[in-house]
DNA sequence: GTCGCGATAGAGAACCTTTGCTATACGATG
DNA sequence: CATCGTATAGCAAAGGTTCTCTATCGCGAC
């Protein structure tokens, strides 16, 4: 591998003025011997070190995005975003599966701390977990320290996301959706409650609530995991119980999907006895059956405005949050109320039979 | 950010002491001097600079792995797998998503290079593209001589893959499978020809009808793109030939979907009127409706395996190809051929209304 | 008492690049 | 002709770490 040492010995100029020609630097180099350090650079096969310029600029263009996890089509989706914005910049993105783990989490960061990374951009929201958050802050104060940009898509211990949506208003236009199907009776799925996000769409459900003048029966709220066994087993815990329901909202679409199978399953028709709502519109709720209705999220987008923002803020910029809009698709999970509300008796019978 | 020289000075030694420390070399030093490095460590928050260190051993611990779309969830489920062998070495994953067009994929692999990665695992089929891989062939030559590992999970234009399976035998199988359900005109919707993977693919698809006795027709044999766009636009082209086929046999699971879709548009019913198969066995293909029929891939697993073979050979090793097991499954998207075979005179209008 | 060896510690080079400063040369201006 | 300014080029340091030598010390052996 040939460096830049070789390179100007090739062309008989100085390191230094091969640096200058080859980092494209602003700095005045005759003609000629710009000519010939191009020359012997493509010779040479001469590729920059990036280590040895990011030794110096105490940086790499680098970004890392922590998910929860790649394999989650949300993130996967907001990942191609930032990829495609860091990839005019010629930055690399490093992909980091936290499975909602604070501990591996914190792994990550360091080693992105060590590895001297541009940029971190959380994609997924944070853990209520204080003395790991404490020990996350010192981790990011000391990126900051060495002049990388930090920036959330989601809400997190330490205040609003940079770049984000409404989840609040989002999951209370659903609701108001549902609302003006007719539903009255409308369970929620809520994700885990140590989940800032889960919070967040937790309160867009009291308060769609509030604004159609409904009381919320807390038994038809369930917590659960965020993804589609949670969805199954929040279906079961609403069937279990006492409280009728003519709909249910889910927190994510992954949810929603458990819900669906597990409806199926138990031979509960959805929307004709229930009505299902997602959350985040991924590729795949276009194409389920029922398809199904969901709000969405302009995930790709957030993706790539999130890197804008971490851009801005290693210029040095103090741009301003940004909240993006998100719209309620009406597909085929939902449909007017049924004349009986679940849970019904005969739902045990059913269970039976599928177990 | 405290340096290692900071440390030292506090802990009252040289950075060679502290280094020897920090860095568990397995160099003697003396208990004291060890607590002191250790808590001087603590105290500064000292976390070692990954770009000095890799600008010594000429290697960084990140392992770049090439993807065709990350939002895919064929290559995110191998991404996942490579991040889970990868997080146990201490190695971070960069996920780059080429849309298969070589000149970004070489871009990627430039930059790569540039931060010595000590790895690049190319999780997709590689394209045939003679300029493009001699170019890449120069890049991935530099990266092997300053010591990075360099593994194929598809096939691709320097030979077979490291870590992989055997894609020929796998659709095969899948034909065996619709031949013993009754079937003998099976379409094939292979996914571009420009892809090492799909042409593969297309021999299974060859091999496994000549062992069952039956004659292929070269109009039943589609081109498409790999997605779903591509899939829909198959049967597209099926149903407008002339050649009658009773099911469609896709070279990987998208293509499936986009063609269920398709049908379920047009009013063409499947399995009833048309057995419909895939490839990969992704994670949604067994909630889709009709639930897909495939031929299952060990993606997580390939993708850890890839990372070990990596591992295997930075340290020096010559570790042997590994192909891995398929498995055909069956689910609801397959039956027995219908009585009358597609394309129907019927369609035409029932395209037409959904057009 | 001296020699040699093992255990431990430190000095300094090397990895590759960029950049601030200095040096040279040449044309222009007085 | 002397002086200055400008255009171009090179020297050398710095960035953080590891590793190869070299140095010191204490101790056992002769």
């Amino acid at each position: 591998m040939a460096s830049i040492t070789e390179v100007a010995r090739l062309a008989g100029v100085s390191t230094a003025t091969a640096s200058r020609v080859l980092s494209a630097a602003d700095y005045a180099v005759s003609a000629g011997a710009r000519a010939r350090v191009l020359e012997a650079a493509q010779r040479l096969d001469y590729v920059p070190n990036a280590l040895a310029r990011g030794l110096l600029s105490s940086k790499i263009p680098v970004v890392g995005v922590i998910v929860h996890d790649i394999t989650d089509p949300y993130f996967a989706e907001v990942v191609r975003g930032v990829e495609d914005a860091a990839a005019g910049g010629g930055y690399l993105v490093i992909t980091c599966s936290s499975d909602r783990d604070a501990e591996r989490e914190i792994s990550y960061v360091r080693l992105l701390r060590s590895m001297r990374a541009a940029a971190v951009i959380f994609a997924g929201s944070g853990l209520d977990d204080p003395a790991r958050n404490e020990e996350l802050r010192r981790h990011l104060d000391a990126m900051r320290g060495y002049g990388a940009a930090v920036v959330h898509l989601s809400p997190h211990a330490f205040g609003e996301p940079e770049v984000g949506v409404d989840n609040e208003a989002g999951i209370a236009a659903m609701i108001a959706a549902l609302v003006a199907l007719g539903h009255r009776r409308i369970a929620f799925l809520a994700g885990p409650t140590s989940l800032y996000v889960a919070r967040e769409r937790l309160r867009g459900y009291r308060c769609g609530l509030a604004e159609a003048g409904i009381a919320v029966d807390e038994r038809l709220i369930v917590a659960t995991r965020f993804d589609r066994a949670g969805g199954a087993a929040g279906v079961d815990t609403l069937l279990a119980g006492e409280a009728p329901f003519s709909a249910i909202c889910c927190a994510n679409d992954l949810l929603a999907l458990g819900a669906l199978e597990r409806l199926a399953a138990v031979g509960i028709r959805a929307p004709d006895d229930v009505s299902v709502a997602g959350f985040d519109d991924i590729a795949v709720a276009a194409i389920t059956a029922p398809s199904l209705s969901t709000v969405r999220l302009p995930l790709r987008e957030m993706g790539r405005r999130g890197f804008g923002f971490a851009e801005r803020l290693l210029t040095g910029d103090e741009p301003p949050a940004e909240v993006m809009a998100t719209e309620v698709i009406l597909r085929a999970s939902t449909g007017r109320p049924a004349a009986r509300a679940l849970p019904r008796d005969e739902r045990r019978t059913a269970r039976k039979g599928a177990a």
